[in-house]
DNA sequence: GCTGGCACTCGATAGGCTTGAGTGCCAATG
DNA sequence: CATTGGCACTCAAGCCTATCGAGTGCCAGC
């Protein structure tokens, strides 16, 4: 991709601005009275001109203004939106809600998704932090049904994991406890990284459910059971309906509620930083419409979970940028010991 | 309200069945054809015009249809809507669920809450039993940060209860590990509501742990912390978007995200078996044009917990009322011991 | 009490016209 | 040679009008 001329460009950071300030194709005359560019209208419009054949902006119809392409967009964030404050108001907010935050892991991070969504005025996800690195504090076997027993893993970031764990045979209360509390003694001060050996013991009943949950807490560990995901604000997408032609709010909401492939969504995108999906950027046909904005929080300097926004390409890039960098930041250091 | 005779019943299920397929406003001509009275369009006419001195549908204009007043859906789900089975694929749908549902309390009715949605085709929600009833299975405290605890609750339903312990002064390691020991030991096998007094004990700086953890959980069973609740299917909302004229379906979807809105307004609610309420009949301005069908589920007897859909008032109410009464039915036989 | 007939109403739809924002091109200019 | 004012052109949006038809209310007759 060639650079853009300075004058180029400052035309094409007021189209893309003003468009996502009023929602309306930006005309030449719109673009000389917003950036300070001293020449003409007439000028403008041959460098529009120049801009649309090299694909930055587009015309809905002849005789209408221009509108940013996905293309438009990505030279937008990539060139012109340099790295942006939010505003006092915001950062206060988001300060506040930290300093405040006391709640155990997963309440905080589903709290952070509805703060994120409130500071960027669109619909937020937050991934829970992997639980590798995390030591465990406490486990215990509950029993669901008469088959069913529940294991119960407390981690010393506050979460809690839970597996059930599905019996062969029938075991007996006693057993249970035994299991129970062998299951703690193993695993207690271990990070779940290191769950990886069977465990060894003598052969009885109780080894028998300490086996069974034990293997019922690996297969938990498959990426595809899904890491937490938390969202917030998918309110923002209804009102964001007019921005939708091919594909439906209705839909899109769907596809947040799945949390599944929207993590597996999220993990394929993330980067090592600040990271900027543009519409048709993204694989899903689904996505053609919007834009993800998303980066990782770092504990220790190691990425350990994801925040991002979901919207419509036409969003204001600045500030999504902006939100998302802060409270990832802001989740990293709640989140370091 | 006076009963309506049998053929102005019939022209008013007719209506009122007819609008909730089409969305368009019902003529008498329609209404001959659909319902099966043997009588001219002319007649019913005539009975049209009572129906409507009587306020049981309205005309959006002169020269267009009729369209099912509040009072009418009332007049429908009180004395024509008689209880429906869902259908068969549907029953077979919940029946797979349930049998082989094996998760722990809180992904069980997160679930439920996305199993009803789709069921009723609206928004759904699940409210979370009260835990008073069950009983303890562990306990312990966790240090989240340096003079922050966190009290989790294992209880034998296989859900956990966290809460959050700020400290007043430092404590040492040893001294959470005393005070997890004693507290896991004062809970084990009690239930939540009998946690009323004040555990005694020797006074040291352990027992101050073990205080101010007891207090901390003594102030969660505050009904205003809320209960526990689930949303599935707000995407319906989006689809339903034409239905609503004075509220937004964004408004709406906010509305479901503020979880302790929502459980007050659902306990407020809630009546010992189905309740159907329709439009004006619910005293928030923002419900004007919704309805919201809800039902108890119940262990034992008693009421633990509440499922709902949440619509447009032009519902199948039928549909939802089978739907909200299987599905309160079948959870309350899952969580029975 | 029911019915067919009929005049009437009024939203929705379609066509035609005007308006105006916006463009592309060009000749003139510094 | 980039810039500019001028100008013809395009086309969606807005507005008006006419038409259509679904639906009603009323009435006389059965």
């Amino acid at each position: 991709m060639e650079a853009l001329d300075e004058r180029k460009a400052a035309i094409l950071r007021a189209i893309v601005e003003q468009y996502v300030a009023s929602a309306v194709p930006v005309g030449s005359a719109t673009v000389t009275r917003t950036a300070d560019l001293s020449v003409s209208a007439a000028t403008v419009r041959n460098d529009m001109a120049t801009l649309e054949r090299e694909g930055f902006i587009a015309q809905p119809h002849t005789s209408a203004g221009r509108v940013p392409t996905d293309r438009g967009y990505r030279y937008y964030v990539d060139h012109l939106a340099g790295a942006t404050l939010l505003a006092a108001t915001e950062r206060r907010r988001i300060a506040e809600f930290f300093t405040s935050a006391t709640m155990a892991m997963d309440e905080l991070l589903l709290q952070t998704s509805h703060l994120l969504a409130r500071v960027s005025a669109h619909a937020a996800v937050v991934v829970g932090p992997q639980t590798e690195a995390v030591v465990v504090r406490g486990a215990q076997l509950v029993r669901l049904q008469p088959r069913v027993l529940l294991a119960v893993v407390i981690l010393s970031n506050g979460s809690v994991e839970k597996q059930a764990v599905a019996l062969a045979a029938d075991a007996s209360e006693q057993d249970v406890a035994i299991a129970s509390a062998r299951l703690a003694e193993l695993l207690d001060g271990k990070r779940l990284a290191e769950l990886r050996d069977v465990p060894t013991g003598p052969e009885d009943a109780a080894a028998a459910l300490v086996r069974q949950s034990w293997d019922a807490l690996q297969a938990r560990r498959d990426p595809s059971h899904g890491e937490p995901l938390y969202v917030g604000g998918a309110s923002h997408l209804a009102a964001e309906q007019e921005a939708f032609t091919g594909t439906t709010v209705s839909h899109l909401i769907e596809l947040l509620e799945q949390h599944v492939v929207m993590a597996s969504l999220l993990r394929e995108l993330l980067g090592p930083g600040l990271t900027v999906r543009i519409g048709s950027e993204n694989a899903r046909a689904d996505l053609q419409e919007c834009s993800i904005v998303l980066a990782p929080y770092l504990v220790e300097g190691e990425p350990i979970g994801t925040v991002g926004v979901l919207g419509p390409t036409r969003m204001d890039y600045r500030k999504a940028q902006a939100a998302v960098t802060a409270i990832s930041q802001q989740l990293g250091r709640q989140l370091s010991p």
